[in-house]
DNA sequence: CATTTTTGTTTAAACGATTAAACAAATAGT
DNA sequence: ACTATTTGTTTAATCGTTTAAACAAAAATG
């Protein structure tokens, strides 16, 4: 019944042993072998359709030229790009991605992980949610090769690549400092996590250089499960009362999505009643009236790098650790351009 | 140096046979196993922190717990959303994804199957592209287990989920034709890919029965790899003309993204000098001041009944072919509701 | 011509699990 | 008390590769 084909059976067809057929298959042992059967073995490989049994040989090798992903959502363009980009990498070193989505669920995430790891991944990029460290000293112990990715722990020691969020948080204000806006809101999520208080630290910063007093109900948090509404909340309550918000800085493309949506249904106008900061790049601000000013992360040099650290520590697991801060790039358009 | 810990490990720890140490966690032979040992054996599995080496296993029960799945770009807010879906659909039965995406490259997509192959999937979601035939049949042929998503092969007798995208073409063109337009353009891919053709099949289906004449140079074709240029080309000379167009309808989200996006250049009102239409759901165009009226596909429910079929298929081989077509959804917005 | 080297191939163990079958000891049945 | 059954565990084969080591035959060397 259409049993898969395996090495034995070349053998026998051929009447060599498996041994031979792996060497010629594999072109080790090049100068030794007989051409002839060489070229035999070859191409009735080739007529039985034979096709490497990938797992029986990662056992053997220990080695499954595999890459595990945990992304937060990989159906959120941020995730997606990473996810291709990582993609596209690893296909370069004929690596495979096995991916999961946490949710920002710390439970599925240790199940994702659990999955990956017992796959015998020969490595892991992850972007854990909040309470994930230790899973992360887990691995660090067990010396599985990982890197993190837009966000790590600072009180565990781990490769990672993350956007210099302080400094891009602290650059999106000031700019809008420079647009002369003094009353400026931001939105940002209800979270431990690292990335997103260094977000909230630079834009505090960046009012404190400027002299500009802080008033805490400007800054606003809102829960990633109940985004949209907490959303729409922390807008009206930033932009409907005795002094609004004159302009408004997100910490994400998802923050920022609720909250244009919002703003548009309300008729508030853009720049002109307030001026919108976004963090991650999202094609779909280019069709609003006022495309967003936003911070571009270096998501393919990101992703990038993140595979080749990972490569170099599965090839050499004393290689030292790196961690890698990266600039964003403020991308200036019209949502903070008045009369754009 | 930190070798990971086997069932042999344990067994050695505790003092009995590997098989032992199996069958325990394994929850085999319930009954039959001295509840002391078993306990034993448990906690020092804990306490070693054992993982099973799903290599292995698989290798003896033939079974990885893996779907492989081919998409045409995971950053594609349409595969995306699919993959997703897919990824939540698969883990709760416990089956783990592994990914690529093909950029709609015979050869890129080849590579990536064989990959999934030979790491011995149990089972494949493909979205293949152009000229995917020969390795289609190779899989029927193989008797690997596999689902086609978003397309198929009208010659090639498969299981299969697709919209129906005549039906949702002729019914888009017959909103626009009910609004009181004349002159239906419609851009779609060059390609031969039949579900493509469908869409231009019901296009012109609709305007066959409204008695419309169809002139040929109101269907546009571009190519994938040049799709902006192609796009704004192909957009510029259905509205640029003696008798242009007055509404547009488009194959696809990222057609339609191209071509919102050099119409809000040249500032081409919508739906006023022209209303638009187009296939998938995104959310970008909410923040365009008219959001399109869109064809959206029941991605859900044709990712969950993917991964059903396909486990069908999986845990039996005998189950027959199911070709599914399921409804698109118009959803009706501004981009041709005039004075909305 | 005897010996060493090279060439070409096979043997056999291993990777880490699963599982049918065998086995030994304890318990039950008559 | 002897057999039959149940309970608890081990033995050993196997999945499909890889690869060190062994081996045999042919070729080269002195």
């Amino acid at each position: 019944m259409n049993k898969k084909v395996s090495l034995k059976d070349i053998a026998a067809a051929v009447g060599v042993s498996t041994a031979l057929v792996s060497y010629v298959l594999n072109n080790k042992k090049e100068g030794r072998i007989n051409k002839v059967v060489a070229e035999k073995i070859r191409t009735t490989a080739l007529a039985m359709n034979y096709r490497t049994n990938q797992i029986a040989r990662s056992l053997k090798t220990n080695k499954t030229y595999t890459i595990g992903l945990i992304l937060a959502d990989i159906s959120n363009p941020f995730s997606a790009a990473l996810a291709r980009i990582i993609e596209d990498a690893a296909d370069k070193y004929n690596y495979t991605v096995i991916f999961g989505s946490s949710d920002e669920n710390p439970e599925k995430y240790r199940k994702i992980l659990d999955a990956l790891v017992n796959r015998q991944a020969d490595g892991l990029i992850l972007s854990p949610p909040e309470h994930a460290e230790p899973q992360i000293t887990d691995l660090l112990q067990q010396q599985i090769p990982f890197v993190l990715i837009d966000r790590y722990f600072p009180g565990v020691e781990t490769n990672y690549i993350v956007l210099d969020n302080y400094k891009a948080a602290f650059e999106a204000t000031q700019h809008l400092v420079n647009y002369g806006h003094k009353r400026i809101g931001m939105i940002n999520y209800a979270s431990s996590l690292f990335h997103l208080a260094e977000r909230s630290r630079g834009y505090l910063a960046a009012l404190t250089r400027n002299k500009i007093i802080f008033r805490s109900d400007y800054l606003q948090q809102v829960n990633a499960t109940t985004i949209k509404e907490e959303t729409e909340k922390a807008v009206h309550s930033l932009l409907y009362r005795k002094e609004p918000a004159d302009a408004l800085l997100f910490g994400s493309n998802v923050i920022a999505m609720h909250a244009v949506k919002y703003i548009n249904e309300k008729k508030i106008s853009v720049p002109k009643d307030v001026a919108l900061v976004c963090f991650d790049e999202t094609d779909a601000f280019d069709l609003f009236y006022a495309p967003l000013t936003c911070i571009r992360q270096p998501i393919k040099e990101m992703g990038q790098l993140a595979v080749k650290m990972l490569l170099e520590n599965i090839d050499d697991n004393s290689v030292k650790i790196k961690q890698v801060s990266l600039d964003g790039e403020l991308i200036i358009r019209p949502s903070t351009i008045p009369g754009a």
